[in-house]
RNA sequence: GGGCCUAUAGCUCAGCCGGUUAGAGCGCCGCCCUGAUAAGGCGGAGGUCGAUGGUUCAAGUCCAUCUAGGCCCA
């Protein structure tokens, strides 16, 4: 039964008392405790609440990247989703306000293509032809119904957001919203046409995008002839080496036909230069030192060398004069030429290639584009007009044989890009495109950068600062249909006017707007006449990068332009965003760049970066290996509560992760239900105390004797509590979700391994004494506090648990609790130390007993310690030890009497090494050369000891030496460390009765568990015994026999006790030669 | 080709400010404990801490180079 509001109505049992505590059942499951928790939420709207409760404190921004909705989500889109809840939670907690506003992606190319897939189109011909306006509302279809299955996953992962007023990227509001930033950066006069090389079909007549490049086939191994050609040098730089005139460059090239449109030549300015000389006839040449040889061959001598550096600035006459380039044909230095292959300098044809335009632009060389965009020379062009580029391939390698410039024609493998559509060897063209001049603002957005905060830090410096470093223009505009339309019109002048909203658009159109669906085809009907010439202007056709959509979310999300300016004024920056590290050059680029184009500022303060997730095997998802998990039956399996722990809070979110059900049910067991059953541990004995008239629950719990009157293991426990509290927020506080979920998860180990189970006897004896109200007092503080910590990674099961515990005042549900605050002075660092050791030593004692073959249960004469700080070691600690080791006494190692101990001494690095540095060896090898027994006594006596090194004499301390003593004889014993632990092993007659009680315990306890006894249920009990020796230890054993047992009777059977009709189960152990026969009392 | 990350037991991963017997969990074997537990404990088997070189009295840890894998970009 899961707990519900009232559930602490108070209710009867059956004894009579009322208790506190629903009855909580003896398993839990979890994915169905999370759905009963998912119907409380929504129908005591705690998210609206905790907002509600939240408003006037100080806000804690938080901005939700959008997920692009173009496909079901994956585990991997859980992942950001955790994070992105876990710090607003804990925020909340806190005090602070934290709105949380949803928002998806609804644009661009992947939502086109999956629409395209679903309706069997292929290319941008066929979406025309099936009609743009058409396609377009298939886009918007799409996008929505995918929202509706993160929507889904959003509630189910506990994800608390506001779905309702969530911004979406396709909404007019917000393209306005785009628009309105993109005409404040237009006026900037950083939004500018420009030419950008592009995969393109010249068949489709389309450019390709990355993901169409990524289609398989694409890249087919070709064999084509690749020439080596002279550009002879016409001029060269002042300075240049006289051994160059009249030389050639070489120049390698296995696109020919790109010769025509030949530029420039670029040289890497710091490799090395030949120029080699061919003996007898005066030809000389130029190539990259490293290639000589291979270019050449034989018969070439290498008569000088020197740095591209110094060949920049030479002229050449270029290979065809079909076309006139002004101002080209000279050397340029490139740092990206090579000297893989070819001949270290490379031809440039700015129009037909990326690093070509790109260096062209840099040295300001024109482009010139004698192919058109049917892949044929234009009509003009001597010798190859009309012809198809490939075609001309022949015809100049030709011509240039003819005119002595072809060096070299060999053919070449290699693979190249074909259209995936219809096989076409592609062409990289100069297209048309709108770029935002982002290198303006480089700086500032390296400025920028340095005050975020990044999580890992390693990201700010490393891969997204470099990335920063190497910024280059931001290709805006796409040659699409489902996005944001690029607002500006054209005339016939190409004078631009930009468009910041439909209010403004209606005034430069001269008609109302402000109902239009600003998406294509239907803006690019609207046309104005141009404000600066009066001639009709037409939209340009392209759409921008779904990107650019995102990056706007900071102001866009609250609407049109202009409107909420005081909430975007208060929320900007934001405190916190969350992504996975494939968003360095999407989002968290997005969001930077266009809130430093627009408000001169970044958008975030603080961004945690995820590492991937992949499966169980460590091979990235992917529909096409068919190892997708899919979200939602993967938290029916196990919980959300377990798949959020483990992206947060196990393993380092960092790195890559790998996810499966292995992993989930490790934390399933380990975390959580321990956690669990120690809440349901609590509830037990207090509703049994209840039964016995001795109600116990939170009013009870503030009636605990103060923390310094409590026994030191509930000391200890509420020292490690405040520890942890003050850890887990420092934690949080820096975003380390894993270091948190390490100290969370000790510490539940802790409570439920150690605490409870050395405090079991109290809980037990019921809370009527004073040491048993401190051990529920304790326990209770403990869980309520736990429980808080817990909340922001474990919401449903800590909201669960906060519904049994919670206290008469406490909030309705733990997430609108407030965080637990640290109680420093019950933080005691030298009694956490010292349990520690207490259990290091039950630990060997544990190990001792386990080599020596006795079982804990029979209880041996006594165990002897040797470890440093023992003797200070309280009563109580050296009890617990005592009990968990089922000894007599525990005495120190001098007990047993110098002369029987062993001793081995170790040098203690760590102290000697701070203090004798290089030294450290020789007072390392004196300590080893002494006699043991002798250092150790000394030490133990006088607290010092001299050793001689070199002649001097050095004195020691008790640190400097580790001392391990150990028992010579009749002890079994273990070691570790320099502590030991040495029992003795000799079982009297009386010890092995004793021993034999403790068995028959085990077995009656068994016994109640497997007849289905309730824990506080009293029972009868008689037994049969063959052997002698049992016979007397029950007999002697009785009383405490009964009293563990709870029987009210305990003694030989009867004829009347074996009767089957008196309805006692019989329980035999014919290895002990026990019968006994159990009944409820 | 450039940048970043990762490399520790069969598998998944910790390992602080460098300190001398390198840990945990899972899995396997044996034993123990159990009045909440799907838990817990002890022991066994399993490691040249990716390789090489360096710094240091001392290196899994710091530095350099290399190798392999991953991610991003060209």
């Amino acid at each position: 039964m899961a707990p519900t509001d009232d559930a602490h109505a108070g209710q009867t049992t059956q004894a009579g008392g009322q208790r506190y505590f629903p009855d909580l059942p003896p398993a839990i499951d979890l994915p169905a405790m999370e759905h009963d928790v998912l119907a409380r939420w929504q129908d005591g709207q705690f998210f609206e609440r905790s907002l509600k409760a939240t408003e006037g404190r100080p806000l804690w921004t938080f901005y939700e990247g959008p997920p692009t909705t173009n496909g079901m989500p994956g585990v991997h889109h859980i992942e950001a989703r955790v994070f992105k809840d876990v710090f607003p939670r804990f925020k909340t907690m806190q005090g602070f306000h934290v709105p949380r506003q949803a928002g998806w992606d609804c644009h661009g190319l992947p939502v086109e293509v999956a629409v395209e897939r679903e309706l069997g189109l292929s290319g941008k011909k066929a979406i025309e032809s099936y009609g743009i306006a058409e396609f377009n509302a298939r886009c918007r279809e799409s996008a929505q119904r995918h929202v509706d299955a993160f929507e889904e996953l959003t509630v189910r992962l506990g994800y608390w957001v506001d779905l309702q007023h969530a911004y979406r990227t396709m909404d007019t509001s917000y393209i306005e919203s785009v628009w309105w930033s993109l005409k404040e950066i237009f006026g900037k006069g950083l939004l500018v046409k420009d030419f950008r090389i592009s995969p393109y079909c010249p068949r489709c007549e389309t450019p390709l995008s990355d993901h169409e490049m990524g289609q398989p086939d694409v890249y087919r191994l070709v064999t084509e002839p690749a020439v080596t050609v002279r550009f002879p040098l016409a001029s060269l730089p002042d300075g240049a080496n006289p051994l160059l005139t009249g030389a050639h460059l070489l120049v390698w090239t296995t696109t020919p036909w790109t010769l025509v449109s030949n530029t420039a030549v670029a040289v890497h300015p710091g490799e090395s230069y030949a120029i080699a000389r061919k003996p007898g006839d005066g030809d000389t040449v130029v190539v990259a030192e490293k290639l000589a040889a291979r270019v050449l061959g034989d018969g070439w001598h290498v008569v000088a060398t020197v740095p591209g550096a110094a060949l920049v600035g030479a002229t050449y006459r270029p290979p065809f004069d079909l076309v006139e380039i002004p101002g080209a044909h000279r050397v340029v230095p490139g740092g990206f030429v090579t000297t893989e292959d070819g001949t270290g300098l490379v031809h440039l044809a700015p129009a037909f290639g990326a690093d070509d335009m790109e260096t062209g632009r840099a040295h300001g060389l024109p482009v010139v584009k004698p192919v058109r965009q049917d892949g044929r020379f234009e009509e003009w062009v001597p010798l190859v007009g009309g012809m198809f580029f490939k075609d001309a391939d022949e015809p100049l390698v030709r011509d240039l044989a003819e005119r002595g410039l072809l060096f070299r024609v060999e053919q070449y493998e290699h693979s190249y890009p074909h259209c995936w559509r219809c096989h076409t060897p592609l062409l990289y063209y100069a297209l048309p495109s709108w770029y935002i001049r982002t290198t303006q603002v480089k700086d500032l957005m390296l400025a920028e950068n340095e005050r975020t905060n990044w999580q890992p830090p390693t990201i700010k410096h490393g891969r997204y600062g470099e990335w920063l470093r190497n910024n280059v223009d931001w290709a805006l505009s796409r040659t699409r249909y489902w996005g944001t339309p690029l607002p500006i019109w054209e005339c016939g002048e190409q004078h631009l006017t930009c468009a910041g909203s439909l209010a403004e658009l209606s005034e430069l159109a001269g008609r109302d707007l402000s109902g239009l669906d600003p998406h294509r085809p239907y803006v690019d009907e609207v046309t104005l006449s141009c404000p600066e010439c009066g001639g009709e202007a037409r939209r340009v056709p392209e759409v921008i990068d779904a990107w650019y959509d995102s990056g706007s979310m900071p102001f866009a999300r609250l609407g049109a332009p202009g409107q909420n300016a005081e909430e975007f004024r208060r929320a900007y920056p934001a405190q916190f965003i969350c992504e996975a590290i494939d968003q360095n050059r999407g989002w968290f680029y997005s969001l930077m760049a266009v809130g430093c184009l627009v408000f001169g500022r970044n958008a975030y303060e603080n961004v945690v970066c995820l590492g991937l997730v992949v499966d169980e095997h460590g091979r990235k998802m992917s529909k096409h290996l068919g190892n997708v998990l899919e979200p939602l039956p993967l938290m029916e399996a196990h919980g959300a509560d377990a798949i959020r722990w483990f992206f947060a809070a196990s393993g380092s979110p960092w790195s890559t992760r790998r996810i499966g059900d292995a992993a989930l049910g490790e934390i399933v067991r380990k975390v959580l239900l321990t956690y669990w059953n120690t809440v349901s541990f609590l509830v037990l004995y207090a509703n049994a105390a209840a039964a016995q008239d001795q109600a116990w629950g939170p009013a009870q719990a503030a009636g605990a004797p103060p923390a310094a009157a409590r026994p030191l293991l509930d000391r200890w426990l509420l020292s490690e509590l405040h520890a942890t509290t003050q850890e887990v927020t420092a934690n949080l506080e820096g975003f380390d979700t894993a270091a948190a979920g390490r100290r969370l998860a000790s510490f539940i180990d802790d409570l439920s391994n150690w605490y409870v189970r050395r405090s079991r006897r109290r809980f037990w004896e019921g809370p009527a004494t004073a040491d048993g109200s401190s051990a529920f007092g304790t326990l209770y503080e403990c869980l309520h506090v736990l429980t808080r910590l817990m909340a922001p990674l474990t919401p449903f099961l800590a909201d669960h648990v906060w519904a049994v515990l919670r206290g008469p005042d406490d909030p309705e549900s733990v997430h609108l609790a407030s965080w637990p605050a640290v109680d420093e002075a019950l933080i005691d660092a030298q009694l956490s130390g010292q349990m520690a050791q207490t259990r290091r030593l039950v630990e060997l004692g544990r190990s001792a007993r386990a080599a020596a073959s006795v079982p804990v249960r029979q209880p041996l004469p006594r165990a002897v310690v040797s470890a440093a700080g023992f003797a200070e070691l309280a009563a109580d600690l050296r009890s617990e030890v005592i009990h968990e080791l089922n000894v007599r006494a525990l005495e120190p190692m001098a007990a047993v009497g110098e002369d029987l101990v062993d001793h081995v001494v170790k040098p203690n690095f760590r102290t000697l090494g701070r203090r004798f540095g290089k030294g450290t060896k020789p007072v390392a090898a004196a300590i080893i050369a002494a006699e043991p027994a002798v250092l150790a006594a000394e030490l133990r006596s006088a607290g010092k000891v001299s050793v001689e090194v070199d002649g001097t004499p050095v004195a020691l301390g008790p640190d400097d030496v580790i001392v391990t003593q150990t028992p010579r004889t009749g002890w079994t014993v273990a070691s570790e460390g320099g502590e030991t632990v040495g029992i003795e092993v000799f079982i009297t007659p009386e010890l092995r009765r004793e021993g034999l009680a403790r068995e028959v315990i085990r077995l009656i306890q068994d016994a109640r568990k497997s007849d289905g006894l309730h824990v506080s249920d009293r029972i009868t009990v008689s037994w049969e015994a063959t052997d002698p020796d049992l016979s007397a230890a029950l007999t002697e054993h009785g009383q405490l026999i009964a009293s563990e047992v709870l029987a009210d009777r305990f003694g030989p059977a009867t004829p009347a006790d074996t009767d089957p009709a008196r309805g006692a189960h019989q329980h035999a152990e014919p290895d002990l030669g026990l019968t006994f026969w159990l009944a409820r009392a």
